[in-house]
DNA sequence: CTTGCCAA
DNA sequence: TTGGCAAGG
């Protein structure tokens, strides 16, 4: 979900060309949550291999993966470890309207209504740690680099974007910047030729406030760890609020403030990380797309190529500028 | 989500 | 070229 900011961020319309020959840090699981809503047959049921497995994430992987190389930028996936305790709320209700779309699709299988069969089917989306492990293995297959963050994708994200190790964090959700990201990128898809960039300078010096009023102000809205925010606050409310200076009379009325400040301005984050592109292990990668999980020989097997061809190009471009 | 195909 | 639609496992 993230901070409903609302209109209040500034953004910038950039075209993918900006995105050239920068490196990205993809927050990993909001992107797979995506591909296992949106890569779906038509009657709204997700791609699976022959034991059932639903292969619907490591096709979106695969091919955002390559879109985004032969687009020129270079990814890094990036995965949630363990979240703070602070948002087991927030968990709970992500999980209740999971469990509520999942019974509300059976509703609709029962009556045969196809339409509301694909509404729900898109939301009732449970992601296994299996899944996510061969997401890790599908990604080390193709030579691509993936962090394990200690606790939030997003704080890891803005860790590397701070370290200059990334130029932006790709996210649906624009949380990246409370923890400092400079740059947050949405909706890079292949129809949309809009994307939105989300710069935290811009929109602190837009606003008119610092960082850490920003954070103050997202707090009041509500964040993951103090959902729903304070109550009659929504972003216009709280920025002003932020901007008069009058958070202090606010702070008492706020359960685990301090703790939840903490979240943002010592995210649990690593520097030990290595993003470094590896050469593809082609045959490896065939057994898995192709005969674990029944991906199409004919397609697969010119994808592995180019990925080769490409991941070839970079690492001689990068080595070249070592050089130099 | 992505690609591929086909029609305007 | 562009846009809409079907398919992918």
């Amino acid at each position: 979900m993230g901070v409903q900011f609302g209109d209040l961020i500034p953004k910038t319309e950039i075209s993918l060309k900006f995105l050239r020959n920068k490196t990205v840090a993809i927050d990993a699981m909001n992107v797979i949550y995506q591909f296992l809503s949106s890569i779906r047959l038509r009657d709204g049921s997700p791609l699976k291999n022959k034991n059932g497995d639903i292969t619907s994430t490591y096709n979106g992987i695969f091919y955002k993966t390559i879109y985004m190389l032969e687009n020129g930028m270079t990814p890094i996936w990036v995965f949630d470890g363990k979240s703070h305790e602070l948002k087991e709320k927030t968990k709970e209700e992500r999980r209740k309207s999971r469990e509520g779309a999942l019974d509300s699709y059976m509703e609709a299988k029962e009556q045969n209504n196809l339409e509301e069969m694909q509404k729900y089917a898109k939301r009732a989306n449970f992601l296994d740690k299996k899944t996510v492990d061969n997401s890790k293995k599908l990604l080390e297959l193709m030579g691509i680099p993936y962090v394990n963050a200690p606790s939030e994708g997003e704080a890891q994200c803005a860790e590397l974007v701070k370290a200059n190790n990334a130029f932006c964090v790709i996210s649906q959700d624009y949380d990246s910047i409370l923890y400092g990201a400079e740059n947050v990128v949405k909706n890079i898809t292949s129809s949309n030729k809009d994307i939105e960039l989300i710069e935290l300078e811009k929109t602190l010096s837009g606003l008119n406030i610092s960082r850490d009023q920003l954070i103050d102000a997202a707090i009041l809205i509500g964040t993951d760890y103090n959902p729903g925010g304070l109550k009659g606050f929504g972003p216009k409310k709280a920025i002003d609020t932020v901007k008069k200076g009058k958070m202090e009379n606010y702070i008492s009325e706020i359960e685990n403030y301090s703790e939840i400040r903490k979240i943002f301005d010592e995210p649990n984050v690593t520097t030990d990380y290595d993003i470094t592109l590896k050469t593809p292990k082609k045959d490896e990668l065939a057994e898995f797309l192709i005969e674990e999980n029944d991906f199409s020989k004919d397609r697969i097997l010119p994808n592995i190529e180019k990925i080769s061809n490409l991941l070839g190009n970079k690492k001689s471009q990068k080595s070249l500028e070592a050089w130099f």
